[in-house]
DNA sequence: TAAAATTTTTAGACTAATCTAAAAATAATG
DNA sequence: CATTATTTTTAGATTAGTCTAAAAATTTTA
């Protein structure tokens, strides 16, 4: 058996080890976990114990096969009740997170695999993050940050960098949801922020900040 | 913030309340908890320090207004994700029990109300037990044990008395659920087992444990 | 490479929730 | 009403998960 908490630090170990390609460091769980690295350590010898992790004291901590796999069907769960709750509940994408954070816990595969047929098996959620299937694989899909398009080229909102409400929030003030087109018109060189052109002509200014967090699907004109 | 474990106590304490109209025992929170008198101890103490059950050592324990709403809110949870998990995701009436038992305590007003709405504002779950509202104000609903009926009489199905899985999927099998509409033929002397027929002629015996256990709104043919 | 800065671990304490075994209170009975 | 029997509470331990403060290991820097 492994507890919520136990799950939470897995999912943790398995987002930042994604990110940086070594073993993942105590600071960083702590970091992630919002705790204290007395608390990691801890933590980090049970998951050990339950062969989880591979764990050297000093030398960081990865997770082993079965670790990964636990890791992953959460993160599974967690992005299927992310879809229920903005396609069939009608939530905003902004304030699904904290709910899917708890239901990402319930126990029962014969559950996770109804509700992932009742949803029609979606590969990505709200946020446009993959969705891993039973078996713990999930598409790779090419995407470009707006930061780094050339004026003139356009994409398709296809996923987010930053998951914080306030970023969600906004984007959805001005219209940019997932799906949405939009073409770089202009890079202020003074201060990197971005000129774009939606589909229907209008134009928007978005601060770099914005850019470096926009997933795009380059489109060919 | 109360607990997990505090909800399913102060639960649990409701429907023994409901039944016997007395103070609640230590003993018989222990049975319906699956625990010890000395936990149960352990547990009530808490739950008086937070003002959720009014408990005197030695003289039992009663919910307070504010135990009892938590224990309602918790129960209209209980038996909706219920209903979802039958209507939606298509389990039978005998499987969702514990799944309901883990996804009560996802704490979310917003989603509480959301997957009402959801649900077309359901007034009893799958096993005909009634759902309270929002404000925790349910619809009491006359219903009589098939052992109570009178040979002539007839009735819809309207609930059931015992929950457990083998009794559920027993009256699965043999075609008696929810809404099923019976008559009582006769009464076997002996041993007190019934005679019913189906609206489609077809006529079963029934245990007598089977009438104690099963309840019907009777019609007046 | 020695000193300073950073990271990580340990030591010790705390709360929630549970247990067993023993003591105390209450209820039942002759 | 004294003695059983039952119920309930206490005492003392245990485990998971957390914390702060201090010690130890590692890395960085001069
Ligand atoms: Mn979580
Ligand atoms: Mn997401
Ligand atoms: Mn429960
Ligand atoms: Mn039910």
């Amino acid at each position: 058996m492994t507890s919520q908490a136990e799950e939470n630090y897995l999912k943790a170990i398995f987002k930042i080890a994604e990110k940086e390609n070594k073993a993942v460091q105590t600071n960083a769980v702590a970091a992630a976990m919002q705790t204290t690295a007395a608390s990691v350590t801890d933590m980090l010898k049970r998951l050990a114990e339950k062969n989880l992790i591979a764990y050297e004291k000093y030398r960081g901590v990865q997770l082993t096969d079965a670790g990964c796999r636990l890791a992953t069907d959460l993160i599974r769960k967690h992005r299927l009740w992310e879809v229920f709750l903005v396609e069939k509940l009608g939530f905003a994408w902004d304030e699904v997170h904290d709910l899917a954070e708890q239901l990402e816990h319930v126990q029962g595969d014969e559950l996770v695999q109804r509700l992932d047929t009742y949803l029609n098996n979606p590969r990505f959620d709200p946020h446009g993050d993959p969705i891993p299937d039973a078996e713990g694989r999930w598409e790779f899909r090419p995407q470009t940050l707006l930061a780094n398009l050339e004026p003139g080229e356009q994409g398709i909102i296809t996923g987010v960098q930053e998951h914080s409400t306030a970023f969600l929030q906004y984007l959805g003030q001005v219209g940019l949801t997932l799906g949405v087109s939009l073409q770089l018109v202009e890079r202020i060189d003074y201060d990197q922020s971005v000129r774009v052109r939606l589909h229907d002509a209008r134009e928007l200014t978005l601060s770099e900040k914005v850019s470096k967090n926009l997933f795009l699907k380059i489109e060919n004109t």
